[in-house]
DNA sequence: GAATAATATATCGCTATGCAACATAAAAAT
DNA sequence: ATTTTTATGTTGCATAGCGATATATTATTC
């Protein structure tokens, strides 16, 4: 399946993408990927939490838990400066392959 | 790792692809993909082989043995019908996913 | 003429990882 | 009261890429 295989390295450039800005938790980073691809991009939980996890090993990104009154916790993540080079390199990286892949997928005339 | 990950997905495309205007053989197909990826995109021999056997499988490719003097055997594999129906539905699926891509991994506003 | 590189196909075993299924628990909606 | 949504988490299975290894023919280099 090409779909899924896919989704597999675009995961992290997503979720990096997605703290970049601000500290986001898991749970509003699987619904902003659902949403802002139209449903194409769905995240499995069992994908998502432990590709957090990962990510926070490795120092790209940290988490810390919020707790609110009328609120579940939750464990946002923010971005880190060794994440955000991580981040700038997996754009570059991302960018490219697109580009290879569609020299080589265009209907050729060869 | 991004890089590895992607692949996975994209290599079916990538196959399909090539094998549209002509039959070829597995190692004209890894070095085309080396060649017009300009390195970029590599193919391990052992995730290639077993590829184009299951794409082979499926009946999206169809491969024969040709043999000719002062050349080694070579197994060319041409799209089938289905396989064509594949490939546009991959194509698809591709551009769609990388446009999915790009409106969440663009740097954000928000 | 021998050694090396390129061509060409093939497999084994390890590892990474996505996901279905299952689990827990609180808040909001019906 | 019950269901849905929010929110985080784990176990275990299946898939698939790749490093390493293997075989064999043809071309090149020294």
């Amino acid at each position: 399946m090409l779909d899924r295989e896919l989704k597999k390295g675009s995961a992290e450039l997503l979720i990096l993408s997605l703290v970049e800005a601000r500290p986001r938790h898991g749970y509003e980073i699987s619904k902003l990927i659902e949403a802002r691809s139209d449903g194409v991009l769905r995240f499995n939980v069992a994908s998502l939490y432990p590709l957090l996890y990962r990510l926070e090993k490795r120092g790209w990104i940290e988490g810390r838990w919020v707790e609110k009154a009328g609120q579940r916790r939750r464990r946002y993540y923010k971005l880190t400066k060794e994440g955000r080079k991580v981040l700038a390199s997996q754009r570059s990286t991302w960018q490219s392959f697109v580009a290879a892949i569609n020299r080589i997928t265009e209907a050729e005339n060869a």
